[in-house]
DNA sequence: CGCTTTTGACCTGCGC
DNA sequence: GCGCAGGTCAAAAGCG
Protein backbone atom coordinates (compact mmCIF):
# COMPACT_ATOMS: atom_id res chain seq x y z
CA UNK A 1 0.00 0.00 0.00
CA UNK A 2 3.39 2.30 -0.15
CA UNK A 3 3.02 4.16 -2.85
CA UNK A 4 -0.87 4.04 -3.05
CA UNK A 5 -1.52 7.70 -3.11
CA UNK A 6 -4.12 7.68 0.21
CA UNK A 7 -6.38 9.59 -2.41
CA UNK A 8 -10.11 9.85 -1.42
CA UNK A 9 -10.43 9.04 -5.24
CA UNK A 10 -11.11 11.68 -6.95
CA UNK A 11 -10.99 10.50 -10.74
CA UNK A 12 -7.72 10.33 -12.24
CA UNK A 13 -7.62 13.18 -15.17
CA UNK A 14 -7.05 11.05 -17.43
CA UNK A 15 -10.66 9.09 -17.16
CA UNK A 16 -13.01 10.73 -19.78
CA UNK A 17 -16.41 10.72 -18.33
CA UNK A 18 -19.25 11.05 -20.56
CA UNK A 19 -21.28 14.03 -21.19
CA UNK A 20 -24.32 13.27 -19.96
CA UNK A 21 -22.53 13.64 -16.26
CA UNK A 22 -21.49 16.97 -17.15
CA UNK A 23 -24.93 17.80 -17.83
CA UNK A 24 -26.11 16.36 -14.39
CA UNK A 25 -22.97 19.04 -12.71
CA UNK A 26 -24.35 21.92 -15.21
CA UNK A 27 -28.25 21.25 -13.84
CA UNK A 28 -27.30 20.98 -10.38
CA UNK A 29 -25.14 24.57 -10.82
CA UNK A 30 -28.92 25.72 -12.46
CA UNK A 31 -30.76 24.36 -9.76
CA UNK A 32 -28.19 25.91 -6.85
CA UNK A 33 -28.32 28.94 -8.14
CA UNK A 34 -26.63 30.63 -5.49
CA UNK A 35 -26.78 34.15 -7.10
CA UNK A 36 -30.54 34.73 -7.28
CA UNK A 37 -30.70 37.23 -4.57
CA UNK A 38 -28.39 39.84 -6.78
CA UNK A 39 -29.76 39.24 -9.98
CA UNK A 40 -32.14 42.14 -9.02
CA UNK A 41 -29.31 43.94 -9.65
CA UNK A 42 -29.79 44.89 -12.96
CA UNK A 43 -29.05 41.85 -14.90
CA UNK A 44 -31.99 39.44 -16.52
CA UNK A 45 -32.27 36.25 -15.18
CA UNK A 46 -31.18 34.60 -18.76
CA UNK A 47 -28.13 36.72 -18.36
CA UNK A 48 -27.35 35.73 -15.14
CA UNK A 49 -27.88 32.33 -15.46
CA UNK A 50 -25.25 32.32 -18.87
CA UNK A 51 -22.97 33.88 -16.79
CA UNK A 52 -23.46 30.80 -14.13
CA UNK A 53 -23.30 28.58 -16.89
CA UNK A 54 -20.06 29.95 -18.59
CA UNK A 55 -18.51 30.07 -15.43
CA UNK A 56 -19.10 26.27 -14.54
CA UNK A 57 -15.04 24.80 -14.26
CA UNK A 58 -13.82 28.12 -12.32
CA UNK A 59 -16.95 30.51 -11.18
CA UNK A 60 -15.31 32.84 -8.97
CA UNK A 61 -12.89 33.96 -11.53
CA UNK A 62 -15.27 34.45 -14.11
CA UNK A 63 -17.88 36.06 -11.88
CA UNK A 64 -15.21 38.74 -12.89
CA UNK A 65 -15.55 38.55 -15.74
CA UNK A 66 -19.22 38.82 -16.64
CA UNK A 67 -19.09 42.23 -14.56
CA UNK A 68 -20.03 43.44 -17.43
CA UNK A 69 -23.57 42.18 -16.77
CA UNK A 70 -23.62 44.74 -13.33
CA UNK A 71 -24.28 42.13 -11.52
CA UNK A 72 -23.58 42.22 -7.51
CA UNK A 73 -21.69 39.61 -7.04
CA UNK A 74 -19.29 39.31 -4.08
CA UNK A 75 -15.92 40.16 -6.54
CA UNK A 76 -17.51 43.14 -7.88
CA UNK A 77 -18.19 44.65 -4.32
CA UNK A 78 -15.16 43.47 -3.31
CA UNK A 79 -13.85 45.70 -5.93
CA UNK A 80 -15.82 48.13 -5.55
CA UNK A 81 -14.74 48.45 -1.63
CA UNK A 82 -11.34 48.87 -2.47
CA UNK A 83 -11.54 51.58 -4.52
CA UNK A 84 -13.97 53.51 -3.31
CA UNK A 85 -12.60 53.03 0.66
CA UNK A 86 -15.95 52.10 1.97
CA UNK A 87 -16.73 51.84 5.57
CA UNK A 88 -16.31 48.84 7.96
CA UNK A 89 -20.04 47.79 8.29
CA UNK A 90 -20.57 47.72 4.20
CA UNK A 91 -16.98 45.07 4.79
CA UNK A 92 -18.65 43.08 6.96
CA UNK A 93 -21.41 42.40 4.48
CA UNK A 94 -19.33 41.54 1.74
CA UNK A 95 -17.33 39.45 4.31
CA UNK A 96 -20.44 37.86 4.69
CA UNK A 97 -21.65 37.08 1.15
CA UNK A 98 -18.31 35.96 0.30
CA UNK A 99 -18.91 33.52 2.74
CA UNK A 100 -22.22 32.76 1.50
CA UNK A 101 -20.53 32.16 -2.11
CA UNK A 102 -17.74 30.13 -0.33
CA UNK A 103 -20.29 28.08 0.97
CA UNK A 104 -22.44 27.38 -1.73
CA UNK A 105 -19.72 26.28 -3.40
CA UNK A 106 -18.32 23.90 -1.28
CA UNK A 107 -21.52 22.32 -1.46
CA UNK A 108 -22.03 22.42 -4.98
CA UNK A 109 -18.29 20.87 -5.22
CA UNK A 110 -19.21 18.66 -2.52
CA UNK A 111 -22.46 17.42 -4.67
CA UNK A 112 -20.25 16.90 -7.62
CA UNK A 113 -18.24 15.24 -5.95
CA UNK A 114 -20.80 12.63 -5.06
CA UNK A 115 -21.96 12.35 -8.42
CA UNK A 116 -18.64 12.04 -9.62
CA UNK A 117 -18.19 8.66 -7.40
CA UNK A 118 -21.50 7.46 -8.07
CA UNK A 119 -20.96 7.65 -11.73
CA UNK A 120 -17.34 5.87 -11.47
CA UNK A 121 -18.88 3.20 -9.26
CA UNK A 122 -21.43 2.78 -11.25
CA UNK A 123 -19.11 2.70 -14.35
CA UNK A 124 -16.26 0.90 -12.49
CA UNK A 125 -19.41 -1.83 -11.78
CA UNK A 126 -20.19 -2.49 -15.08
CA UNK A 127 -16.51 -2.75 -16.22
CA UNK A 128 -16.34 -5.92 -13.60
CA UNK A 129 -19.26 -7.65 -15.37
CA UNK A 130 -18.56 -6.77 -18.59
CA UNK A 131 -14.94 -8.28 -17.41
CA UNK A 132 -16.16 -11.03 -15.23
CA UNK A 133 -18.53 -12.16 -18.17
CA UNK A 134 -15.60 -11.63 -20.32
CA UNK A 135 -13.52 -14.27 -18.30
CA UNK A 136 -15.92 -16.81 -17.81
CA UNK A 137 -16.34 -16.81 -21.56
CA UNK A 138 -12.44 -17.26 -21.70
CA UNK A 139 -12.68 -19.83 -19.79
CA UNK A 140 -15.43 -21.53 -21.33
CA UNK A 141 -13.04 -20.92 -24.61
CA UNK A 142 -10.32 -22.38 -22.62
CA UNK A 143 -11.53 -25.59 -21.64
CA UNK A 144 -12.50 -26.40 -25.04
CA UNK A 145 -9.22 -25.69 -26.07
CA UNK A 146 -8.06 -27.69 -23.94
CA UNK A 147 -10.20 -30.32 -24.35
CA UNK A 148 -9.40 -30.38 -28.07
CA UNK A 149 -5.69 -30.66 -27.42
CA UNK A 150 -6.31 -33.06 -25.19
CA UNK A 151 -7.44 -35.62 -27.55
CA UNK A 152 -4.98 -34.62 -29.96
CA UNK A 153 -2.48 -35.53 -27.29
CA UNK A 154 -4.75 -38.66 -26.71
CA UNK A 155 -3.90 -39.57 -30.20
CA UNK A 156 -0.54 -38.33 -30.55
CA UNK A 157 1.29 -38.98 -27.25
CA UNK A 158 1.91 -41.89 -25.31
CA UNK A 159 -1.27 -43.90 -24.86
CA UNK A 160 -0.61 -44.79 -21.57
CA UNK A 161 -3.77 -43.09 -20.09
CA UNK A 162 -1.59 -41.48 -17.13
CA UNK A 163 -2.53 -38.18 -18.59
CA UNK A 164 -3.88 -36.19 -15.25
CA UNK A 165 -6.62 -33.96 -16.17
CA UNK A 166 -5.71 -30.68 -17.44
CA UNK A 167 -4.91 -28.00 -14.64
CA UNK A 168 -7.43 -25.49 -13.54
CA UNK A 169 -4.98 -23.10 -15.29
CA UNK A 170 -2.08 -23.37 -17.15
CA UNK A 171 0.52 -21.12 -18.26
CA UNK A 172 0.96 -20.87 -21.36
CA UNK A 173 -0.27 -24.08 -23.08
CA UNK A 174 3.23 -25.86 -21.34
CA UNK A 175 0.88 -28.70 -19.79
CA UNK A 176 1.91 -30.60 -22.48
CA UNK A 177 5.02 -31.22 -21.38
CA UNK A 178 5.30 -29.58 -17.86
CA UNK A 179 2.40 -31.19 -16.41
CA UNK A 180 2.37 -34.19 -17.59
CA UNK A 181 5.93 -35.03 -16.88
CA UNK A 182 5.22 -33.62 -13.02
CA UNK A 183 2.58 -36.39 -13.42
CA UNK A 184 4.14 -39.12 -14.43
CA UNK A 185 7.13 -38.89 -12.21
CA UNK A 186 5.46 -38.72 -9.47
CA UNK A 187 7.05 -37.25 -6.07
CA UNK A 188 9.92 -39.95 -5.75
CA UNK A 189 12.17 -38.20 -8.21
CA UNK A 190 14.09 -34.98 -7.20
CA UNK A 191 11.81 -32.28 -8.41
CA UNK A 192 14.16 -31.06 -10.97
CA UNK A 193 14.08 -34.49 -13.02
CA UNK A 194 10.42 -33.04 -13.58
CA UNK A 195 12.05 -30.01 -14.88
CA UNK A 196 14.86 -31.10 -16.34
CA UNK A 197 13.17 -32.04 -19.84
CA UNK A 198 12.04 -28.20 -20.48
CA UNK A 199 15.38 -26.73 -20.29
CA UNK A 200 16.32 -29.40 -22.61
CA UNK A 201 14.21 -28.12 -25.17
CA UNK A 202 16.45 -28.67 -28.24
CA UNK A 203 16.67 -32.42 -27.19
CA UNK A 204 13.10 -33.22 -27.17
CA UNK A 205 12.60 -30.69 -29.59
CA UNK A 206 14.49 -33.20 -32.34
CA UNK A 207 11.79 -35.83 -33.34
CA UNK A 208 11.09 -36.31 -36.44
CA UNK A 209 7.61 -34.56 -36.26
CA UNK A 210 9.14 -31.38 -36.36
CA UNK A 211 6.73 -28.70 -36.73
CA UNK A 212 4.80 -30.55 -33.37
CA UNK A 213 8.26 -30.52 -31.95
CA UNK A 214 8.57 -27.21 -32.45
CA UNK A 215 5.78 -26.08 -31.52
CA UNK A 216 5.73 -28.25 -28.14
CA UNK A 217 9.26 -26.50 -27.21
CA UNK A 218 8.14 -23.47 -28.00
CA UNK A 219 5.15 -23.94 -25.90
CA UNK A 220 7.18 -24.93 -22.94
CA UNK A 221 9.59 -22.26 -22.95
CA UNK A 222 6.36 -20.07 -23.20
CA UNK A 223 7.09 -17.15 -20.34
CA UNK A 224 5.37 -13.89 -19.03
CA UNK A 225 6.79 -11.03 -17.93
CA UNK A 226 5.21 -8.68 -15.45
CA UNK A 227 6.94 -5.33 -15.21
CA UNK A 228 5.23 -3.24 -12.35
CA UNK A 229 6.87 -0.61 -9.89
CA UNK A 230 7.03 -1.89 -6.32
CA UNK A 231 8.97 -1.53 -3.23
CA UNK A 232 8.61 -4.90 -2.13
CA UNK A 233 10.66 -8.26 -2.69
CA UNK A 234 7.65 -9.66 -4.88
CA UNK A 235 4.56 -9.12 -6.25
CA UNK A 236 1.23 -10.10 -5.07
CA UNK A 237 0.01 -13.56 -7.48
CA UNK A 238 -1.72 -15.43 -4.75
CA UNK A 239 0.74 -18.31 -4.92
CA UNK A 240 3.44 -19.56 -2.01
CA UNK A 241 6.22 -19.27 -3.54
CA UNK A 242 9.88 -20.67 -2.33
CA UNK A 243 13.34 -19.11 -2.90
CA UNK A 244 15.95 -21.65 -4.07
CA UNK A 245 18.60 -19.36 -5.69
CA UNK A 246 19.72 -16.05 -6.12
CA UNK A 247 22.22 -15.36 -8.73
CA UNK A 248 24.06 -11.87 -9.73
CA UNK A 249 22.62 -11.57 -13.62
CA UNK A 250 25.25 -9.61 -15.84
CA UNK A 251 24.47 -5.87 -16.29
CA UNK A 252 22.25 -5.68 -13.57
CA UNK A 253 23.76 -4.98 -10.49
CA UNK A 254 20.61 -6.07 -8.42
CA UNK A 255 20.04 -9.82 -8.15
CA UNK A 256 18.04 -12.21 -9.66
CA UNK A 257 15.35 -14.39 -7.16
CA UNK A 258 14.38 -18.10 -8.09
CA UNK A 259 11.49 -18.94 -6.98
CA UNK A 260 9.27 -22.14 -7.28
CA UNK A 261 6.05 -22.89 -6.39
CA UNK A 262 5.28 -24.55 -3.10
CA UNK A 263 1.81 -24.85 -3.32
CA UNK A 264 1.98 -28.37 -4.50
CA UNK A 265 4.31 -31.01 -4.50
CA UNK A 266 6.19 -31.07 -7.60
CA UNK A 267 4.42 -27.86 -9.24
CA UNK A 268 6.52 -27.14 -11.82
CA UNK A 269 6.24 -23.43 -11.99
CA UNK A 270 8.68 -21.04 -11.33
CA UNK A 271 9.32 -17.35 -11.48
CA UNK A 272 12.54 -15.14 -11.94
CA UNK A 273 12.45 -11.76 -9.69
CA UNK A 274 14.33 -8.81 -10.44
CA UNK A 275 14.65 -5.43 -10.55
CA UNK A 276 15.33 -3.30 -13.14
CA UNK A 277 18.64 -2.47 -13.79
CA UNK A 278 17.06 1.47 -15.12
CA UNK A 279 14.88 2.15 -12.73
CA UNK A 280 15.02 -0.34 -9.18
CA UNK A 281 11.59 0.80 -8.23
CA UNK A 282 10.04 -1.67 -11.06
CA UNK A 283 10.07 -5.30 -10.39
CA UNK A 284 10.30 -7.85 -13.04
CA UNK A 285 8.38 -10.72 -12.80
CA UNK A 286 9.02 -13.77 -15.17
CA UNK A 287 6.37 -16.81 -14.95
CA UNK A 288 7.11 -20.31 -16.55
CA UNK A 289 5.49 -23.36 -16.27
CA UNK A 290 1.60 -24.43 -15.32
CA UNK A 291 0.18 -25.16 -12.05
CA UNK A 292 -0.60 -28.36 -11.45
CA UNK A 293 -3.20 -27.89 -8.62
CA UNK A 294 -6.24 -25.91 -8.06
CA UNK A 295 -5.50 -21.99 -7.38
CA UNK A 296 -6.93 -20.32 -4.55
CA UNK A 297 -9.49 -17.59 -6.39
CA UNK A 298 -6.64 -15.01 -5.56
CA UNK A 299 -4.26 -16.58 -7.20
CA UNK A 300 -6.53 -17.59 -10.31
CA UNK A 301 -6.36 -14.06 -11.25
CA UNK A 302 -2.92 -13.64 -11.57
CA UNK A 303 -2.81 -17.43 -12.85
CA UNK A 304 -5.34 -16.70 -15.63
CA UNK A 305 -4.02 -13.38 -16.47
CA UNK A 306 -0.37 -14.88 -17.31
CA UNK A 307 -1.61 -18.05 -18.66
CA UNK A 308 -3.98 -15.99 -21.07
CA UNK A 309 -0.94 -14.11 -21.82
CA UNK A 310 1.05 -16.93 -22.77
CA UNK A 311 -1.76 -18.18 -24.90
CA UNK A 312 -1.74 -15.61 -26.89
CA UNK A 313 1.88 -15.20 -27.41
CA UNK A 314 1.77 -18.61 -28.01
CA UNK A 315 -1.38 -18.96 -30.67
CA UNK A 316 -0.01 -16.03 -32.19
CA UNK A 317 3.58 -17.03 -32.72
CA UNK A 318 2.93 -20.45 -34.20
CA UNK A 319 3.79 -20.48 -37.43
CA UNK A 320 0.23 -21.95 -38.39
CA UNK A 321 -1.36 -18.87 -36.89
CA UNK A 322 -2.26 -17.48 -40.34
CA UNK A 323 0.77 -16.10 -41.38
CA UNK A 324 1.03 -14.24 -37.88
CA UNK A 325 4.72 -13.89 -36.86
CA UNK A 326 4.91 -10.07 -37.24
CA UNK A 327 5.55 -9.55 -33.85
CA UNK A 328 3.79 -5.98 -34.20
CA UNK A 329 0.99 -6.95 -36.20
CA UNK A 330 1.12 -9.68 -33.00
CA UNK A 331 0.77 -6.84 -30.66
CA UNK A 332 -1.40 -4.15 -32.38
CA UNK A 333 -3.70 -6.91 -32.30
CA UNK A 334 -3.92 -7.92 -29.27
CA UNK A 335 -3.24 -4.35 -27.49
CA UNK A 336 -5.07 -1.62 -30.05
CA UNK A 337 -4.67 0.88 -27.52
CA UNK A 338 -0.78 0.47 -26.84
CA UNK A 339 0.01 -0.21 -30.00
CA UNK A 340 3.30 2.22 -30.02
CA UNK A 341 4.29 0.21 -26.71
CA UNK A 342 3.83 -3.48 -28.34
CA UNK A 343 6.97 -5.63 -29.59
CA UNK A 344 6.82 -8.97 -28.92
CA UNK A 345 9.57 -11.33 -28.48
CA UNK A 346 11.43 -12.83 -31.55
CA UNK A 347 14.54 -13.30 -30.84
CA UNK A 348 14.66 -14.36 -27.59
CA UNK A 349 15.27 -17.89 -26.36
CA UNK A 350 11.54 -18.29 -25.32
CA UNK A 351 8.65 -16.04 -26.15
CA UNK A 352 7.90 -13.49 -23.99
CA UNK A 353 5.15 -11.57 -23.28
CA UNK A 354 6.17 -8.88 -21.26
CA UNK A 355 3.04 -6.99 -19.32
CA UNK A 356 4.44 -3.82 -18.90
CA UNK A 357 2.60 -2.13 -15.55
CA UNK A 358 5.01 0.19 -14.99
CA UNK A 359 3.78 3.31 -17.04
CA UNK A 360 1.62 5.93 -16.74
CA UNK A 361 -1.42 6.10 -19.71
CA UNK A 362 0.74 8.22 -21.15
CA UNK A 363 2.41 6.14 -23.54
CA UNK A 364 6.46 5.93 -24.68
CA UNK A 365 7.58 6.75 -21.10
CA UNK A 366 9.98 3.71 -21.22
CA UNK A 367 11.07 2.41 -24.43
CA UNK A 368 12.52 -1.08 -24.12
CA UNK A 369 13.89 -3.93 -25.03
CA UNK A 370 12.20 -4.97 -28.36
CA UNK A 371 12.18 -8.32 -27.24
CA UNK A 372 9.20 -7.98 -25.28
CA UNK A 373 5.75 -7.17 -25.82
CA UNK A 374 4.55 -4.24 -23.31
CA UNK A 375 1.78 -2.54 -22.14
CA UNK A 376 1.48 0.34 -20.79
CA UNK A 377 -0.65 0.96 -17.26
CA UNK A 378 -0.56 3.31 -14.64
CA UNK A 379 -1.02 1.66 -11.33
CA UNK A 380 0.34 0.81 -8.04
CA UNK A 381 1.59 -2.82 -6.79
CA UNK A 382 -1.07 -4.28 -5.26
CA UNK A 383 -3.34 -3.42 -8.32
CA UNK A 384 -1.13 -5.52 -10.59
CA UNK A 385 -3.32 -9.00 -10.04
CA UNK A 386 -6.40 -6.81 -10.04
CA UNK A 387 -5.50 -4.81 -13.62
CA UNK A 388 -4.08 -7.85 -15.01
CA UNK A 389 -7.59 -9.86 -15.76
CA UNK A 390 -8.67 -6.89 -17.14
CA UNK A 391 -6.40 -6.18 -19.23
CA UNK A 392 -6.30 -9.68 -20.80
CA UNK A 393 -10.10 -10.21 -20.71
CA UNK A 394 -9.63 -7.10 -23.53
CA UNK A 395 -6.82 -7.98 -24.97
CA UNK A 396 -8.16 -12.02 -25.58
CA UNK A 397 -10.82 -10.33 -27.14
CA UNK A 398 -9.17 -8.69 -29.43
CA UNK A 399 -7.30 -11.72 -30.09
CA UNK A 400 -10.35 -13.92 -30.87
CA UNK A 401 -10.74 -11.27 -33.95
CA UNK A 402 -7.13 -12.54 -35.22
CA UNK A 403 -6.63 -15.95 -33.80
CA UNK A 404 -8.76 -19.05 -35.48
CA UNK A 405 -9.33 -20.88 -31.97
CA UNK A 406 -11.48 -18.39 -30.12
CA UNK A 407 -14.75 -18.30 -29.20
CA UNK A 408 -16.84 -21.05 -31.14
CA UNK A 409 -18.95 -19.18 -33.12
CA UNK A 410 -21.94 -21.27 -32.95
CA UNK A 411 -21.18 -21.79 -28.99
CA UNK A 412 -21.69 -19.02 -27.58
CA UNK A 413 -23.10 -16.55 -30.59
CA UNK A 414 -25.53 -14.67 -29.45
CA UNK A 415 -23.73 -13.65 -25.80
CA UNK A 416 -21.06 -13.19 -27.64
CA UNK A 417 -22.27 -10.66 -30.33
CA UNK A 418 -24.01 -8.61 -27.40
CA UNK A 419 -20.63 -8.95 -25.46
CA UNK A 420 -18.50 -8.35 -28.60
CA UNK A 421 -20.61 -4.95 -29.29
CA UNK A 422 -19.54 -3.77 -25.99
CA UNK A 423 -16.03 -4.80 -25.60
CA UNK A 424 -15.24 -3.77 -28.88
CA UNK A 425 -16.50 -0.53 -27.46
CA UNK A 426 -14.58 -0.49 -25.02
CA UNK A 427 -11.48 -2.12 -26.84
CA UNK A 428 -11.23 0.87 -29.48
CA UNK A 429 -11.24 3.69 -26.68
CA UNK A 430 -7.83 4.74 -26.29
CA UNK A 431 -8.52 5.51 -22.75
CA UNK A 432 -10.42 2.48 -21.51
CA UNK A 433 -7.30 1.12 -20.43
CA UNK A 434 -6.11 4.03 -18.58
CA UNK A 435 -9.72 4.39 -16.78
CA UNK A 436 -9.93 1.04 -15.71
CA UNK A 437 -6.46 1.07 -14.02
CA UNK A 438 -7.47 4.58 -12.56
CA UNK A 439 -10.87 3.47 -11.16
CA UNK A 440 -9.25 0.30 -9.99
CA UNK A 441 -6.95 1.96 -8.24
CA UNK A 442 -9.19 4.07 -6.91
CA UNK A 443 -11.28 1.24 -5.29
CA UNK A 444 -8.92 -0.22 -3.85
CA UNK A 445 -6.31 1.87 -2.93
CA UNK A 446 -8.61 4.59 -1.95
CA UNK A 447 -10.89 2.54 0.40
CA UNK A 448 -10.88 -0.93 -0.04
CA UNK A 449 -12.20 -2.96 2.67
CA UNK A 450 -10.53 -4.78 5.24
CA UNK A 451 -10.80 -7.92 3.45
CA UNK A 452 -11.02 -6.23 0.51
CA UNK A 453 -11.28 -7.77 -2.57
CA UNK A 454 -13.99 -10.18 -2.75
CA UNK A 455 -16.84 -9.14 -1.50
CA UNK A 456 -17.03 -5.99 -4.78
CA UNK A 457 -14.53 -7.17 -7.26
CA UNK A 458 -15.99 -10.18 -8.38
CA UNK A 459 -11.90 -11.17 -9.73
CA UNK A 460 -10.77 -11.62 -6.27
CA UNK A 461 -7.89 -9.87 -7.39
CA UNK A 462 -4.52 -8.62 -6.46
CA UNK A 463 -5.67 -8.86 -2.84
CA UNK A 464 -3.56 -11.86 -1.42
CA UNK A 465 0.59 -12.63 -1.67
CA UNK A 466 2.39 -15.81 -0.85
CA UNK A 467 6.17 -14.46 -1.07
CA UNK A 468 7.43 -17.36 0.60
CA UNK A 469 8.48 -15.62 3.36
CA UNK A 470 6.09 -16.52 5.76
CA UNK A 471 3.53 -18.73 6.52
CA UNK A 472 0.67 -18.86 4.01
CA UNK A 473 -2.15 -20.76 5.06
CA UNK A 474 -3.75 -19.21 2.02
CA UNK A 475 -5.47 -16.52 3.65
CA UNK A 476 -6.74 -15.77 0.38
CA UNK A 477 -8.36 -12.18 1.90
CA UNK A 478 -5.72 -10.51 3.54
CA UNK A 479 -3.49 -8.24 1.35
CA UNK A 480 0.38 -9.34 1.80
CA UNK A 481 2.63 -7.48 4.28
CA UNK A 482 4.40 -6.75 1.64
CA UNK A 483 2.44 -3.98 0.73
CA UNK A 484 2.57 -2.45 3.93
C1' DC B 1 10.63 -29.04 14.43
C1' DG B 2 9.48 -27.83 10.04
C1' DC B 3 9.85 -24.62 6.69
C1' DT B 4 12.30 -20.92 4.27
C1' DT B 5 16.33 -18.34 2.96
C1' DT B 6 21.11 -17.96 1.96
C1' DT B 7 24.96 -18.97 -0.66
C1' DG B 8 28.74 -21.42 -2.72
C1' DA B 9 29.17 -25.14 -5.84
C1' DC B 10 27.74 -27.43 -9.71
C1' DC B 11 25.61 -28.18 -14.32
C1' DT B 12 24.52 -26.78 -18.91
C1' DG B 13 24.45 -24.12 -23.10
C1' DC B 14 26.65 -20.95 -25.96
C1' DG B 15 30.11 -18.13 -28.24
C1' DC B 16 34.81 -17.59 -29.36
C1' DG C 1 38.58 -26.51 -25.12
C1' DC C 2 37.79 -22.55 -22.47
C1' DG C 3 35.38 -18.99 -20.32
C1' DC C 4 31.11 -16.90 -19.36
C1' DA C 5 26.46 -16.58 -17.95
C1' DG C 6 22.12 -18.51 -16.62
C1' DG C 7 19.97 -21.75 -13.90
C1' DT C 8 19.73 -25.19 -10.13
C1' DC C 9 21.14 -27.86 -6.09
C1' DA C 10 21.76 -28.65 -1.38
C1' DA C 11 23.93 -27.91 3.09
C1' DA C 12 23.82 -24.62 6.58
C1' DA C 13 21.63 -21.03 8.91
C1' DG C 14 17.58 -18.50 10.27
C1' DC C 15 12.96 -18.07 11.87
C1' DG C 16 8.45 -18.76 14.04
Amino acid sequence: MEDQPSSPPPPPPTIQFPVNLMKDKRKVIDEMDFFSDKKDGGASTEEANTAVHFSEPNSMLNFNVNTGLHLLTAANTNQSIVEDGVSSNSEGKRAKSELVVLQAELERMNSENRGLRESLNQATNNINNLQMHLMTLMQQQQQQQQNDHDSEEHKNVNGNGLMVPRQFMDLGLAAVGEADEASLSTSEGRSDQDQSPENKVPKVGHSPKSTEATTDATMRKARVSVRARSEAPMITDGCQWRKYGQKMAKGNPCPRAYYRCTMAAGCPVRKQVQRCAEDKTILITTYEGNHNHPLPPAAMAMASTTSSAARMLLSGSMPSADGLMNPNFLARTLLPCSSSMATISASAPFPTVTLDLTQSPNPLQFPRPSNQFSMPFGNTPQNIAAALPQIFGQALYNQSKFSGLQMSQDMHQGQNSQLSDTVNALATNPNFTAALAAAITSLIGGGSSPNNGNDNNNTDVGTTTSNGSGNHKLNSSSPSKLWN
